[in-house]
DNA sequence: TTGTTTACAAACGTATTCGTATGTAACAGC
DNA sequence: GCTGTTACATACGAATACGTTTGTAAACAA
């Protein structure tokens, strides 16, 4: 009635990607339990229907919203074992400092992972999305505990590869969780790296602040 | 009609708390927004009336659960301020452990954080809490700030005592979040205290390990 | 003893929300 | 030019969920 109704394939794509960026910018305001799908097709300028047809549900839609910014894990794994110049655990320090500068340059990524970490209810009906996340955290504390273990790095006493790399995490998670609850509490960017260099020098006894002169 | 019924003022004290223990078990469980109160009603072997006769609802039911456990934020500067036989720095130190053993022993303690870190979205109907929450954070970052402020205290190069207090409120967070969402992932109680240790000294110059020894 | 208040239960009415089923206009292939 | 399929809009039905209102037995006060 009211458009023109012409649905070619690439007409299609995009009312599809425009339901996923209206999604996201309610389920960002309002949460994802508090936004009904006739929320999203009014914002999104259709019916329930077309949300039904490219979705099965709002599970399935989330899930697709989440996968369009999830890493894979074997790029993590395949980022980390990279040849390192200077000291080993570099690929490690350098990563930190990207996905915080990812963070800050990416608003989708920062829409998503706010959404993720605040804006959502882990339930039985996300419980896929929650097992893959569990599955990156625990394969991301994995990855960093070789790291750790490589031989040519001296931890403290006391620390094993296998704490510091679950302090790593939480580290990183803190500081996600933080920066996301309020934009205004740190400049992610510029500070990243002294805080990350700040981390190594407690754990390891011999961390060179590396920030700006070794690498790159 | 099945219940005896006989109401004193004691019964419904018992009421009440019946309904916020039943409730903080379906809300850890199923997620606050998919949690009807028709639910909590049922598995408390009451009838809505009896909740909107307790609280105005569910949100107001959510904070009532929160304030049993939320801390007053004076009670952190007291403790924080009080004076210290070894480091300026030891109070903060032991704050961070108390917190996390804190956790660890304290189900009700657990299982409401985890309500509020994982299991609650952050949307309008709980401005207020979230209000509460975010001040919470201002002020422990704002003190511990003071503290890495002290003029005893001497941070590493580069490192200002902001930087340093969001760090460990990150890790913090990050730790709380970790431990909340796989308890299996590590012995809170027995790393905590190498876990602040480890980053302590990553802070400060002259940081020794004062777990054991140094104080009571 | 009687009236009032407490502490709920039960009933009411409305508004969503979901999933599906059906209708339909335009495109794509032949 | 006809047909099947795509990409939706519309309609249907059932199930909550919420907040309020009303009913009521027991406690309590006088």
């Amino acid at each position: 009635m009211q458009n023109a109704m012409r649905r070619t394939k690439a007409d299609a794509e995009k009312t599809r990607e425009t339901i996923l960026a209206t999604a996201e910018q309610l389920f960002l305001r309002n949460g994802v339990a508090h936004t009904s799908l006739e929320q999203v097709a009014r914002a999104s300028g259709v019916t329930r229907g077309a949300i039904y047809w490219h979705f099965q549900n709002k599970s399935h839609l989330l899930n697709e919203m989440l996968n369009q910014v999830r890493p894979r894990p074997e790029k993590l794994a395949e980022r980390l074992n990279a040849p390192t110049a200077t000291h080993p655990l570099q690929n490690l320090r350098d990563l930190f400092v990207e996905i915080m500068a990812g963070l800050a340059g990416n608003e989708q990524k920062r829409n998503i992972l706010t959404i993720l970490l605040l804006r959502c209810e882990f339930t039985d009906e996300l419980s896929d999305a929650e097992e893959r996340h569990t599955d990156f955290i625990n394969q991301f504390i994995a990855l960093s505990e070789e790291q750790f273990g490589c031989e040519r790095v001296r931890l403290r006493p006391g620390i094993s590869a296998r704490l510091a790399a679950r302090l790593l995490h939480a580290t990183l998670i803190g500081m996600l969780s933080d920066r996301l609850r309020d934009p205004a509490l740190f400049d992610t960017q510029a500070e990243a790296p002294a805080m990350i260099d700040a981390l190594f020098s407690g754990l390891l006894v011999d961390w060179q602040i590396a920030g700006h002169g070794a690498s790159a």
